[in-house]
RNA sequence: GGGUUCGUGGUCUAGUCGGUUAUGACGCGGCCUUUACAAGGCCGAGGUCGGUGGUUCGAAUCCGCCCGAACCCA
């Protein structure tokens, strides 16, 4: 039976003296890793394109390259064993699928990493040394990914990888600035920035997070110079601020417009304290009139106020802190301080200079930078952009193309871009990442790209593509120094994936793999799901003039088992390490499979613990089908042999066939789950296998027979996408054709249904029965398989006779064509309101009140109730029963069964 | 501060464009060794659906307000 018998040693350590069955245990310690290694031997996963051009289609996965920033965490778990059921689903019921991994390698995560694990800091190397040093110590991470995710029996595809900072992909992120360059998508200019001073380098608005600061609120005094009406003499009034140190990059002082008590001030002119430059007083509404004295100054730049005062009434800039997080000369004598040590001598000198009025501690939210939580800073620098607010209708419409799962996903997102106020920056001043393909003219500053032939280029290193400049004839060219941002890389991975590339002899993008776009599916968290999302359907779209993705799939994030998120400080991480230690892998599948796409959901031990009792069940109704059924592969017996117990399971198996397909479809894992589960445990494992088990004790049945082994077999397919160890193993062991390489269950055919019809309701009445005869065992006090002498059935259970008396032991058991003597007496009326209620409106109440007084009559078919007529289809007389002949009488929903 | 989503037995959850006895699993209590499985089988207790007001003959399901949580954006 074995079909890859001596392939493995460890294989037989648990089967010794049983070489024709299923061995008496599972053991997943075993079984995972060998199963685990096989697939990636044989390329179980493989793109076969060949296979896809034939079938002119391919499912085709976009997955997101996880941060090479550390180990892998639940997250990761949960994430990419989602994307393995699309995969294995697909797989089998699909031609072909693609499924890469790709490992984000090129950000500020890794070189962060690269710090952390050397102990250096970046700015202590050349540019190409703490490259090298980035690259060594990712490596060692990716490898570690590559195992981790084997050992999850995820199904990527490993011929299909991808780092986001090899050759392949630098060039297709330098295209892909030149391509939306040449379409004038992108510009270049000086302008505010919202830059990290620790890291050195402008940010994009998405890479801020909200911190909550402790810091002082200053009341400050300012002397007016002129009101309203002209100048003044000796009048001061009082601005509150954190940041002092911006005194000298004050431009101008706001007063909110309803501000009536401070109204004289617009049109005025005051001077600030300590650095004696005169200001403009203005009105504007977005003075924050509730912090505060509600006189606010405007610095070039404290915050994003700042910036839209100084767009909207085009004030002069003053430079205050440099790239560096410090002061220049227009800090006069704070020159070259930071910025802290500059707010404190500025405080100290204005408490002198008498202009401090009050300084309180203060609890506000500051901006900082997400990779480092150092508070930002607004300066002014020359930045590249994607210019994007002129098209986010255009996008928003590219988003609602796509099919999101869950549906509510697309607000989130719609709102996110509604919500959008800047162009995306994408250039970062850091060492490591993909350069811009830019020079300038040494001379005029003309912009001179790389030819796209020659991509990767690096402009430090190679030189431009022109002796002279195109617009000067000037000779010497200046290197763009400047980096993509991270997400200008991975907002490309479907072009990546589908060998997007400029073709020189066409003179056209083109893609190596055009079957692939666009991609069915993108998986993403929900928490990012805005700006990667958002920046992958802008370059994408821009282009090729297509959204990249057919669907999106949304996961929610993994919670500790108190529902709360896991946290290094909370100390409440669990790793997977330690789950797969102590569970199966495919039991963690299972857990992962118990929620609905989009929700949050808590790590939960009791799952894990239902997964792997799952797999034994799954594991021991194997055996026992083949110990059953000698022939793995039976022929579909004649119409005349399937009994009506067989038809009934093989038309019930079509059911589960036809759902679970279309659970897979809709991503609804969860569903999926629990209707396979309870299918195969209550109907197959605990009816229909305690029939066949007699049945077939008594000599062998063609028609059983065959429905056990279609049934077992369907069983394990529909499992393997959330099961791949357990169902392959007894796969293996029993279906898988030896004379071909690895007949793995992952490469099967996707079960269809095979259009068997049968008496549902007798069947469902029959197992009813069956239930009802094992509770009177039990209540009686008799084993399971106790011998009954004599029952009788009310009810419908045509051909399910014999079924019932071998199941439960039955020596002589007939149907009744009536009803068994019983005495009824009329309990109540069931109402079918959805008809009574539009019928009787108001009445209701008092039909009710009728039936509960027992002041009601039958007649003709009709109730008649609180003066009115019921129909037939309205309501159903309630009776209780007493059973007053001989034996035992038991009810169920549709049938009457006596014993004895 | 704004927005989005969510709040169902001890725990996790199904149901949620209204129809009246609310689904399943885990856990809990009791009983039972049936020749695949005691990691099994059977039975049982346990919730009125965050709170409140409203619409309606009828609301877990629709609307308002309040409370709580998460995420996103300021």
């Amino acid at each position: 039976m074995s079909t890859d018998s001596g392939s493995d040693a460890t294989e037989h350590a648990n089967d010794a003296g049983d070489d024709d069955g299923l061995p008496s245990e599972y053991d997943p310690e075993a079984v995972e890793p060998k199963w685990q290694r096989r697939w990636v031997e044989e390329d179980t996963y493989a793109y076969d394109r060949e296979a896809a051009l034939d079938a002119d289609t391919a499912f085709s996965i976009d997955t997101p390259p996880p941060t090479v920033s550390g180990d892998l965490h639940m997250g990761h778990l949960y994430q990419f064993t989602l994307q393995d059921f699309v995969a294995r689903y697909h797989r089998m019921a699909d031609p072909v699928v693609y499924f890469p991994f790709g490992y984000d390698d090129n950000g500020i995560a890794s070189e962060r990493l690269t710090e952390r694990e050397l102990g250096i800091r970046h700015g202590d190397y050349s540019r190409r040394e703490f490259q090298e040093k980035t690259r060594d110590v990712c490596q060692e991470y990716e490898q570690s990914f590559t195992d981790d995710v084997q050992e999850l029996a995820v199904s990527v595809d490993w011929s299909n990888t991808y780092k986001t900072i090899e050759p392949r992909v630098r060039r297709v992120s330098q295209l892909s600035f030149i391509d939306l360059y040449e379409q004038g998508r992108e510009y270049r200019r000086r302008a505010p920035t919202i830059w990290c001073p620790d890291c050195e380098t402008a940010i994009s608005q998405v890479e801020q997070e909200d911190a909550h600061k402790h810091t002082k609120f200053n009341d400050i005094h300012f002397d007016l110079v002129a009101d309203g009406d002209g100048p003044v003499e000796d009048e001061t009034f009082t601005i509150s601020t954190t940041r002092p140190e911006l005194l000298p990059a004050c431009v101008s002082v706001f007063v909110h417009p309803d501000d009536e008590t401070n109204q004289d001030l617009v049109g005025g002119t005051a001077r600030v304290p300590l650095f004696g430059q005169e200001v403009p007083i203005i009105a504007d509404d977005r003075v924050d009139v509730e912090t505060g004295s509600g006189i606010v100054m405007c610095c070039t730049f404290g915050d994003q106020t700042d910036i839209e005062w100084y767009q909207a009434h085009d004030l002069p800039l003053r430079l205050a802190i440099d790239e560096s997080g410090t002061m220049t000369d227009l800090a006069d004598d704070y020159e070259g301080m930071t910025t802290t040590e500059a707010r404190e001598a500025i405080i100290e000198d204005l408490d002198e200079a008498g202009y401090l009025v009050e300084s309180r501690d203060h609890d506000h939210a500051v901006q900082v930078h997400e990779r480092c939580e150092v508070e930002v800073e607004y300066l002014v620098t020359e930045q590249w952009y994607v210019e994007m607010l002129d098209k986010t209708d255009e996008y928003l419409d590219a988003g609602r193309e796509m099919d999101w799962y869950p549906e509510k996903m697309f607000t989130r997102y719609q709102h996110w871009i509604e919500g959008l106020e800047w162009d995306w920056c994408i250039s970062r001043q850091r060492d490591s990442g993909i350069p811009f393909p830019v020079w300038y003219c040494a001379d005029c500053g003309e912009i001179v790209l790389a030819d796209k032939t020659d991509l990767p280029v690096d402009p430090l290193a190679d030189d431009p593509p022109v002796e002279a400049c195109p617009e000067c004839g000037h000779g010497e060219f200046t290197p763009e120094e400047d980096v993509f941002d991270t997400w200008a890389t991975s907002s490309l991975t479907p072009l990546i994936n589908a060998g997007w590339d400029w073709d020189d002899e066409t003179g056209e993008y083109a893609m190596a793999r055009p079957e692939l776009y666009q991609f069915d599916l993108r998986p993403q968290g929900h928490d990012i799901i805005s700006f990667w999302l958002f920046h992958t359907i802008v370059k994408c779209y821009e282009h090729t003039g297509e959204t990249p993705f057919d669907s999106v799939m949304i996961n929610g994030m993994v919670l500790d088992e108190n529902r709360e998120a896991m946290s290094k400080s909370k100390g409440n991480v669990v790793l997977p390490e330690e789950v797969t230690e102590q569970f199966p892998v495919d039991a963690a599948r299972y857990w992962a499979a118990g929620t609905s796409i989009g929700d949050d959901f808590p790590y939960k031990e009791g799952d894990l613990e239902a997964g792997e009792r799952l797999l034994q069940k799954v594991w021991n109704a194997s055996r026992l089908v083949d110990q059953l059924t000698p022939e793995s592969d039976p022929d579909p017996p004649a119409e005349e042999e399937l009994s009506a117990v067989d038809r009934w399971l093989l038309a019930e198996l079509d059911d589960l066939v036809a759902t679970t397909t279309e659970r897979f479809e809709d991503y609804a894992f969860s569903k999926a789950r629990n209707e396979l589960r309870s299918m195969f445990w209550n109907t197959f494992c605990d009816d229909y296998l305690e029939i066949a088990k007699q049945r077939l004790s008594n000599g062998s049945d063609p028609g059983t027979e065959y429905a056990l082994v279609t049934a077992h077999r369907t069983f394990l397919q529909l499992f393997a996408p959330f099961l791949p160890h357990v169902t392959e193993e007894a796969w293996q062991r029993r279906y898988a054709d030896a004379d071909d390489g690895l007949d793995s269950i992952h490469t099967a055919d996707w079960p269809d249904t095979r259009g068997y019809e049968a008496d549902l309701t007798a069947g469902e009445t029959a197992m009813e029965v069956i239930s009802a005869l094992r509770r009177y065992k039990t209540d009686s006090g008799l084993a399971l398989n106790a011998d009954l002498e004599r029952v009788r059935v009310y009810g419908h259970v045509t051909g399910f006779e014999d079924a019932i008396a071998e199941a439960m032991h039955v020596a002589d058991l007939a149907t009744l064509d009536e009803a068994p003597e019983v005495t009824t007496e009329v309990t109540g009326v069931d109402l079918d309101y959805s008809l009574v209620g539009p019928e009787f409106g108001g009445t209701v109440q008092e039909i009710d009140a009728a039936i509960e007084a027992g002041e009601f009559e039958q007649r003709d078919g009709r109730l008649h109730v609180a003066g009115v007529e019921l129909d037939a289809e309205m309501f159903e007389v309630e009776r209780s029963r007493t059973y007053s002949g001989d034996g035992e009488m038991v009810e169920t929903d549709n049938a009457v069964v006596v014993v004895g």
